[in-house]
DNA sequence: GAAATAGTGTCTTTTAGACAATATCAC
DNA sequence: GTGATATTGTCTAAAAGACACTATTTC
């Protein structure tokens, strides 16, 4: 029966990434840090938030990915899954062959308490996605992994309510449609748009709840948590 | 600069397993085999093919994922993608707290051609998918992976030509009809069908070849391999 | 009332769905 | 011709798409 310390030359580096999105002033924002000028590989470089997978500390992945993001413990996360995992000598070129599982997360501003438990002195940040992607050097291979994540948010936003999620508890239809626009970059119908929800039963409405505005009020909405289905439920087989 | 020794009590295990499918007499049946009555953990359970990610063999978990499988050189698997990566201690119960990174590959009969080159003495099985699922207790969380495997292919097979990988290199519309029914659970309208994989360019006819029959013979058709979108192109945004 | 945005209605085109009709082979 | 299965056509209902129209608020 082989222990810990069989194979020790044999193992990988073994590292989780998590990109957490928000929505902010129109645009979606990623949590990022600096690295520290004395780090040995990858010093003063951004990264996402990352931590090695250490067994003496961590029962599982989804609980490193969790530490990872030093949020405050019941921090609301309303949408949290794995999306791919990568490994090579490449994540991490000067140290050791490396597997790296990476994590996609979506916060909602008003729940964003932030606790650093370590490292006090980095720098957290929430930077625009558009602007890291094609504008900053990043650490390891996060790049490769905010490509792939803001990827995957983009392309659900096409058949799930996904980004029901960047938007908080209530939102009204408009608001929905303008992030789901800048989402999958096309134009939508209006008429069709709300259509496609009224007949989905993918939000609730809230009674008596309105955004106001200097002109005629919208009906807030929340998402229906029991509404697992597509947003266009159409594919092969029938409706519902 | 740290090496593979530091850290030798902190990482997990790291493990690849692949789930392949083929589709033969009608049914789907993925490749397991039994493992050694002599086995540390789990003897004489059924396995998927998997192996020990070791950093001095591999260079990454594609090429130790194809290791597993161990077909000869040059065979071509025509469909082959990460699935999900696991993690735990519930994994290799009796050991260590291990990561299993998941993949589904699709090979079609004809290009079969096994060489074990390794434990010679193990048995090599192709078993029908939803005995093992429902009838088999399989060594670590090999059910668990199974299950997914099969999941996402009966998903895609909603949305993408997924199915024709299973039918090898030409095919009628009649036997991707009928294996399409099998995944989805469900009839599908003769004409519509014919209807959606023509206006879509998934499949491309081979000129002059037909299936023969005490019947009317039929066209046969080989996939669009340039062919990147949905079988079911609607979604939120236009067709195409 | 004017401005502004929310929300609905109307008409045309496209796709879905059900099922009937026709085509082409082996025998 | 008969049997069998491939392939196409027809008709109705539903959904998409474009865009005009009405509603409700603040000022």
């Amino acid at each position: 029966m082989y222990k810990t310390d069989d194979f020790k030359n044999n193992r990988p580096n073994v590292g989780v990434t998590v990109v957490v999105f928000k929505y902010e002033e129109g645009v979606i924002k990623t949590k990022v840090y600096k690295r520290n000028e004395q780090s040995e590989v990858f010093p003063n470089f951004i990264a996402l938030p990352n931590t090695f997978y250490d067994i003496t500390i961590h029962n599982n992945l989804e609980e490193a990915a969790k530490h990872a993001l030093r949020f405050k413990t019941n921090i609301d996360i309303p949408f949290f899954e794995q999306l791919e995992t990568f490994s090579g000598s490449y994540i991490d070129p000067d140290r050791i062959n490396t597997v790296n599982i990476s994590y996609i997360a979506i916060i909602n501003e008003s729940d964003i308490t932030e606790v650093t438990i370590e490292n006090k002195n980095f720098e957290d940040n929430w930077l625009e996605v558009e602007y890291l992607i094609n504008n900053v050097d990043m650490a390891f291979n996060h790049k490769e992994v905010l490509i792939s994540a803001y990827n995957r948010l983009k392309s659900k936003a096409e058949y799930t309510p996904i980004a029901c999620h960047l938007l908080g508890n209530f939102f009204s239809i408009k608001e929905l449609k303008e992030l789901t626009e800048i989402l999958i970059n096309d134009k939508l119908d209006n008429s069709r748009f709300r259509d496609r929800i009224k007949k989905s039963d993918m939000l609730l409405e809230v009674e008596g709840a309105y955004k106001k505005g200097a002109n005629r009020p919208a009906q807030l909405y929340s998402l229906n948590h029991l509404y697992s289905g597509f947003f266009y439920p159409k594919s092969l087989t029938k409706p519902n």
